[in-house]
DNA sequence: TTGTAAGCGTTATCAC
DNA sequence: GTGATAACGCTTACAA
């Protein structure tokens, strides 16, 4: 800087104005210093920067994993409203740990992150504390935690699971079998699965056929291996629910090895509504998230707590991304 | 760390050495030290140390798109081993666009990393000569570009497609169909289109049947639509080779509604072997490639990059990871 | 419109 | 083994 300085004849400080749109620069000075930047390739450093200005333009996100297209996506959508005004995500995956989560916000903060983005598997009491004491805006994305730390962005996975349960019911299903992980650390998944245990016990019946097996995220082979052993368990299961639409396609793929008919011989959803279940055949039932909603909400939700003036009305706490229940070939349907 | 210093009774500088196992503290001080960071939830800021250190700790990532769980794995294993010598990536991506990816250099290059990362589906000349003149390692992966810029990580696309080629022309195909996107700005795909071409050629055989549809990256979808009309086009083919799995995806979904059998009326084989792959019906020949490879490998390159003194071995330019051909019911096989 | 001085929170360096 | 001092590259606050 101090050579561009010079080269333009002018103090530092000039150079510093004429590089953010911030200052009273004149026209000509502004433009000849900026010709210069250019040619001598001056790049500013940005920790300089921030150190100066308390802003580092960092959004700290995590996400339980990247191996799911759901979470990428939502990333890419967050990221694109994000470098419009600016700021840039460091990203971490927590693997759906908590403690991975706790070490992850640590050495996130060193960062000084202006917002930290996270989702709700649990926290642990560390986590919560650090959260708390940071000042900075927490935002919790992909559910509805019980006690949200701050604000939230997404909706909750125990009523999307209830409301699908339920609609089973109507359809004629009784004996509707849900297939999770073994692994109850994930806590949106232990919400499906209390969503759909809820909706069976008020119809009344029975919510016992419980297939959990493997740990988060579950995967298309989880679900074939669940399928091979499936009529041996729960032979007179007349639905599969499933916590996400990968075991959903292995067990498909499973029960078209057996001979066995969907929907005929038994009924199959998912979760999730990955690009594939419509193209599945039996194309797949499921209950449709909005990824990418979830990322732009947030980057809006950022864009106004870092952009507000102190009278501005308040920020709603909660923003609602709507799910839906698609039906597909994979039920029979009225 | 001032507070921390006055709690402690020693200077800043006595802190500062005891959070980084760096100096020569006496034990008893830096425990007293330490218990007093962990009391007063202390946590340094490494924009200020960057700018001591000269160090950011920063590894600038670009990849063409997370909506594609190949570079999402990728990235995640990269993370994976970068997290372990304490080095933040800083994650954007490109959306298969050279001008994107220019401007994303650029505001990367703010933050003074360590190393860049970056795809090659062709660059600008500015961005080449940004990368060449910032004297940083660059490591371009996912494909051998013909001038790389520095290191590279991956398989030569062409070379995996024409094997692939090859291989079919072997197994009795001759009136081969290569589906790939219509806008050809994304190199990588380029590249697997003239290994098919150059296939053909050698074998004497027409590369005429070119289906160009979408922009990268194809999705199921675009491969339905292909599929809905493909026979009209095309109603010679034997055998369709899909510049990526998910298109393939789509056209087994569109023959079957057609009653068209597969392989036995016509093969199709894929580029990339995801995880759906071995379970679609039928299962989908491909090229298996390893995108956590290429993660991990360019960690272990990075960490040899920054981990180096002056006089060890040379590190070599060029990592090359195995890409193979997978052989499943997709196709008629020996 | 421009410049000067001080300081952001750390670490390198050298002295004790 | 510990401390004082001067950077690191920028911006804030004020002065001209």
């Amino acid at each position: 800087m101090e050579d561009v300085a010079r080269a333009a004849g002018v103090s530092r400080m000039t150079v510093s104005r004429a590089l953010r749109s911030d200052g009273s620069v004149s026209d000509k000075t502004r433009a000849r210093i900026l010709k210069i930047v250019k040619k001598m390739n001056y790049v500013p450093d940005q920790s300089a920067g921030s150190l100066s200005t308390k802003r580092s333009g960092f959004v700290a996100t995590l996400v339980p994993s990247l191996n799911n297209l759901h979470f990428a996506e939502s990333i890419q959508a967050l990221n694109e409203s994000l470098e419009i005004i600016g700021l840039q995500i460091i990203l971490g995956h927590t693997d759906y740990s908590t403690s991975r989560e706790e070490r992850l916000i640590e050495s996130m903060l060193k960062r000084r992150p202006e917002v930290i983005v996270l989702p709700f598997d649990g926290h642990t009491e560390r986590t919560v504390q650090l959260l708390k004491q940071v000042n900075v805006p927490v935002i919790e994305h992909w559910e509805i935690p019980p006690t949200p730390i701050d604000y939230t962005v997404g909706f909750s996975n125990k009523a999307a699971a209830l409301e699908m349960t339920t609609a089973l019911i109507e359809r004629g299903y009784k004996r509707i079998a849900f297939v999770s992980e073994a692994e109850d650390a994930w806590t949106r998944g232990a919400a499906r699965r209390a969503g759909f245990i809820e909706a069976m016990e008020q119809a009344g019946l029975s919510a016992h056929r419980m297939i959990r097996y493997g740990k988060p995220p579950m995967s298309i082979e989880d679900g074939y291996q669940i399928g091979s052993a499936f009529k041996h368990h729960f032979g007179d299961a007349d639905c599969i629910f499933c916590v996400s639409d990968a075991p959903a396609f292995g067990l498909l793929s499973a029960f078209k090895e057996q001979g066995l008919a969907v929907p005929d011989d038994i009924a199959i959803v998912g979760f999730g509504n990955f690009e594939l279940s419509r193209f599945a055949s039996p194309s797949l039932s499921t209950v449709e998230v909005d990824p990418r909603g979830i990322g732009r909400a947030t980057g809006e939700l950022i864009k106004n707590l870092l952009g507000r003036s102190s009278d501005d009305p308040p920020i709603p706490r909660h923003t609602a991304i709507d799910f839906k229940l698609t039906w597909r070939e994979s039920t029979k349907n009225p």
